[in-house]
DNA sequence: GTTAGCACTCCAATATATCGAGTGCTAACA
DNA sequence: TGTTAGCACTCGATATATTGGAGTGCTAAC
């Protein structure tokens, strides 16, 4: 894991050079790009250790030498720690100008892909990943209940819920307990089906209830599962610029992840961090096989989450070959992420109000 | 133009070869695989006139003929002229079960294009080339007129319009008709600004009221304007079967092409027929050159309409190489064309409520 | 009008030669 | 001990023959 300085250099030199080139690079051009004046034998040497240390690879005999997916990993890694370069300003007017959501987002996501020159693809935000904030039955009179739910970015639900027989307001209140410690705090996602079973036996007789809420919080979800998760993708032909994704085999799997865009919904995933390291802003970065998406084994692929003002999340990533230009990708989806949260959260949000509608028509809390 | 029956047979056979196995078809294959028994220096002297005449090439001297976007024209009019092939029977139930519009026609573009190997596209049926039907004002009282219209397909929009000046019984007649006049057996399409500011000059004083009108006229199309008609496609990789759409620079622009879908929309005119013969089922050929859309001059174009019941119709087609097997593609399509005739005529319409919306309140004529 | 026969063409596949970038290793050097 | 010059060696990439065979066009005979 530790190397010293001088591999670093040496490391980050090759990299850098098979990003530009996209060939195996040879030790003479690193004696000669960097600054430490070493002979190619030396840069030899340091190479072979690398090697074995296992960063870089000789595709053959007397090639030169190419970076592992372990050795774009220490790179990306090393990039995000030491630079945070200027988000350079994204010309929001463009963007702001059209009126309904979608179009946004289709227009975003071709940007993305225009300027970085690789494929992009956005997720539609959606609730699924906000988190029960409080849920509260109030007793109307004996067969009946009102039932408020309140999710993360204040997005409010309410329902009334007939009973088949009484119930007390001492029983209400035990339910409220139930229903508020068991699920405050969840995300819409988590609360899977072991968990309600769970909770309606704890209930007991009144697991009726327990259904009726729980159907209210689904509501918030309604067909917002991974299958019909809204994806847009732009630039697909962008592959075509990279030999390594372009041969027949890659391009037609990639085509065809593409198209069937759900296969991409496994990077639209803001919670569960195993893979592909998230650093400060949100950005992710899967490098090869790191990739949940088996057609992807030979690109790398950077996402990042965006919000909007009312607790919706959406992500944004781009798919390029292993030698991309994470800098650059990365400081675009920067851009894009900032410039989303703020055009929809400015006054100006242009198409939210289709989604508003749930929260508008009970009055919020 | 005219072919004696023996070229005829020959021109059948190259093309049949040529489609199934892809490369330069010899005189010594066509005399084996035809039932007319010639040898193969009669079938050269034959292909040399065929040559001459255009409708087959050789890649090099001392390759074998090759048919010509003119050869592969000829052989399709056979084909459409000859047989009539069963309509073989489609799984409609599978479709059926399906709820959403939507749903549906992605379900089926990805039928299409799993079943013939090709790449596959779809419009969603939309009003645009309905024909407005008739025109009715009524004058309520002087200050306000009902406007209804009625679109091809029972499609009737009603509106009261209130008027800044009164208006009486006579020129409300007078305006009916010279908005029948002029507007009648028009298909939305036509209605363009030359025509309208026509009608508005001789309208005079009234101008205002057919504006209402066109307005009225227009909401059946909102929305549905070439850019952002809904186009959905499936199969996209399946060009990577075909070596001669594969190559990267064909790929990208194919690629390129299916996913700016509104490209797709020059094939989704049921209106002008100037390329492309329409046969007695609606299928259109565009062979090559033939074809609207610059990126498929390497690839045939095979398209149908479609229409629903209240008289919406869309547009199914498949896109694929000129070796492309017309016979099958043209079976699918009809057969696809057939059911969803069938599906959205029949009682168990899948989701056009959507749809009907605009008619149902005002209750259909 | 049809066919057998033959010389000719030219692509495709295979083998052969050449080049050079890059390596690993060794020995010398600071 | 770390660095470097030097050299033999490897091996893909590129260019250059070599060959085979499918297919043609033409001619002469049937």
């Amino acid at each position: 894991m530790e190397l010293d300085s001088r591999k670093q250099k040496i490391m980050d030199a090759i990299i850098q050079t098979y990003l530009k080139t996209g060939e195996p690079v040879g030790s003479r051009t690193i004696s000669k790009y960097t600054d430490l004046n070493l002979s190619s034998a030396t840069i030899r040497n340091e190479m072979s250790d690398l090697e074995e240390m296992g960063y870089i690879i000789q595709p053959h005999t007397s090639a030169g030498r190419i970076p592992t997916d372990k050795g774009y990993r220490l790179y990306v890694d090393h990039l995000v720690n030491e630079k945070t370069q200027q988000v350079t300003a994204m010309n929001s007017l463009m963007i702001a100008k059209t009126t309904r959501m979608e179009e946004v987002l289709k227009q975003v996501v071709k940007l993305l892909a225009n300027n970085t020159n690789y494929t992009a693809m956005l997720s539609a935000p959606n609730y699924k990943h906000n988190k029960v904030k409080f849920i509260q039955l109030s007793r109307l009179n004996p067969r009946q209940i009102l039932n408020v739910v309140v999710i993360d970015g204040n997005i409010v639900k309410n329902h009334i819920i007939d009973l088949n027989e009484d119930i007390t307001e001492q029983q209400v209140l035990k339910l409220n307990l139930l229903l508020n410690t068991r699920l405050n705090g969840l995300s819409l996602a988590d609360i899977n089906l072991g968990l309600i079973s769970n909770i309606k036996e704890e209930a007991g007789v009144h697991s009726q209830i327990v259904n009726e809420v729980l159907d209210t919080i689904a509501e918030v979800i309604r067909a917002e599962t991974d299958e019909n998760m809204e994806i847009y993708t732009s630039g697909a032909n962008n592959i075509f610029k990279y030999p390594e994704l372009s041969n027949s085999e890659n391009a037609s799997k990639l085509i065809s992840t593409l198209e069937e865009k759900n296969l991409l919904a496994d990077f639209m995933q803001p919670e569960d961090d195993d893979k592909g390291k998230k650093d400060d802003n949100g950005v992710r970065v899967y490098i090869g096989d790191e990739s949940p998406v088996e057609s992807m084994k030979d690109c790398s692929v950077v996402t990042a989450t965006y919000e909007l003002g009312d607790g919706m999340q959406g992500t944004i990533g781009i798919i390029g070959p292993k030698r991309m230009d994470y800098e650059k990708v990365m400081n675009n989806l920067k851009t894009v992420k900032a410039t989303l949260n703020q055009v929809f959260d400015g006054g100006t949000s242009p198409g939210i109000p289709e989604k508003h509608e749930e929260s508008e028509d009970n009055g919020t809390s």
